[in-house]
DNA sequence: AACTATTTATAAGA
DNA sequence: TTCTTATAAATAGTT
């Protein structure tokens, strides 16, 4: 996308296409973390490259949760509800609230273990990173509103002040 | 990315974040689709929405197909998951499970020494971030040290190879 | 659903 | 290979 306008078709110089896979690969990897926590979704992303390596990435919980998800969602079987779409199928619910029990399972652990624990795999650190990510996000935004409202507060009572000291006086 | 820089956090509003939702989607397996073409890759891209809606993505065969590979690459065994766990009604399924996130919730809150969450004050707010913040410092930590370790065992693994070959042809 | 002002991603060059 | 830079592409806010 720069000097030069992308054809859509393989690169057929090797060590381009290697260069432009490994650049692109972490692109896509960062559109989908950006998605995710900006829309509050839910991303797989497997890639296997043309010589058979696997790169991966599961936004929440584990890839293999995810997979079962998948496979839940997938399987079809419109689950007899008929129309409200507004709600999640039971299946896939308990699916999402197995994947924040893990989450929050190893949490407590990890607090009263208080140390590296050994029994995390770097995958299960990452997911739990994640989590932790999107509970400061939260705590962040809650902040914000009450600072917000604070502040509302202090210039009505001061646009109050205003008024009243320009009445006062006379 | 257009019109004022954006912040890696949760779009607020609702009707923003599903435009922003639709649009990175898009922008998202547009992507996907050119990194396959052009490196010859095989991705696949599983997306759910905060709604728990599914939408994905197999440049290469069937969704299905990669998932195979990918458990077969990563090293897995391929399931037989009924370990002996009764099935329950999934309604049932998902009240018990958030009774169980109410609890570990509450764990959390004790931890904390805190009330709920909404009745919190901006400066409880500010301790808990800086817990967390803490928290997160060990985890990456702890992840540091998993790849330094991964890291050396690769170094040793390294030179024994280079040792191998500098004896081996005389 | 289109438009554009900007930001972001990245192909090519150093 | 990593860093830089010119340019293409994506997209946030707007209409």
């Amino acid at each position: 996308m720069a000097r030069g306008k992308v054809q859509l078709r393989r690169v057929e110089n090797p060590v381009h296409r290697q260069v432009t896979f490994c650049k692109r690969r972490a692109g896509l990897l960062k559109k989908a973390k950006e998605l995710s926590v900006l829309c509050d979704a839910d991303i797989g992303i497997i890639i296997f490259s043309a010589h058979g390596k696997l790169y991966d990435l599961a936004t929440t919980g584990t890839m293999d949760e995810l997979i079962e998800r998948y496979k839940t969602a997938s399987g079809e079987l419109p689950a007899a509800d008929g129309c409200g779409d507004q709600r999640m199928d039971p299946k896939q619910e308990a699916m999402v609230l197995k994947q924040e029990i893990n989450l929050l399972q190893k949490g407590l652990r990890y607090i009263y273990g208080n140390r590296a624990n050994e029994h995390m795999t770097v995958e299960e650190l990452n997911a739990l990173e994640r989590y932790l990510e999107i509970w400061m996000y939260n705590i962040r935004s809650a902040k914000m509103q009450m600072m917000i409202q604070e502040i509302q507060a202090l210039k009505s009572k001061a646009s109050q002040t205003i008024l009243f000291n320009s009445i006062d006086p006379q």
